[in-house]
DNA sequence: AAGTTATTTAGCAAGGATGCTAAATGTCCC
DNA sequence: GGGACATTTAGCATCCTTGCTAAATAACTT
């Protein structure tokens, strides 16, 4: 039993790698990015075969991790990706580089 | 309904991500890492309060991802860590680079 | 060969994630 | 303001994952 444990980004890595491990996720992203960063979530749901409230749930883990944020506009939320929140990924492989290797 | 799916290296990012979503597979790489690449299932192990067998299973997912090999050393496997396997992650990320953005 | 050490496999219970349908919310338009 | 559109929230069933304990395997030791 430890004394007290820190979580300052430590629940970020959970946040962020939790929601990269489903492929629908991922490809939401993807999706998003190659659409230009910002999509509706219409237009997000419409690329799956996911009834639409299952990607809903989709983009509210990916916000929820910091992977997107989303706006309104009138009736519809624009979704947008936060490619810097990704760093967190690269920031974590780094452990792993040549020059660390200690 | 999709023609037909094609599965090649995409099965590759669904396990290895799948890997790295659990927290303690994510500390059993950089414990092995920084541990100088290889330890013993027993000693994995030891750093976890989790029961044995509950570190075996996750070395299991781990190597079914392709992250960690063993090899046996008398009595005990040795876990080693592949690095290289990492890099499917930095693969995926490049996707979302400044350059490549489409 | 019997016992000890190192580790995995099997089986089960509990919790969490995923997908669905139904209902709710909020906005636009006539 | 009443209906249509865009989207989320709620609630439920199913499946997957995790963690545990008990049992099995396999290699060393005497």
């Amino acid at each position: 039993m430890a004394q007290r444990e820190q979580k300052p980004r430590v629940d970020a890595y959970e946040l962020v790698f939790g929601a990269l491990a489903h492929a629908a996720r991922r490809r939401v992203l993807l999706t998003i990015y190659f659409n230009g960063g910002a999509m509706t979530a219409g237009e997000i749901a419409a690329v799956f075969e996911h009834a639409w409230q299952t990607t809903t749930r989709h983009l509210r883990v990916l916000e929820k991790a910091g992977l997107l944020t989303h706006e309104k506009q009138g009736r519809m939320r624009i979704y947008r990706i936060q490619r810097k929140r990704l760093e967190l990924v690269r920031d974590w492989l780094a452990h792993f580089s040549e020059n660390t290797k200690h």
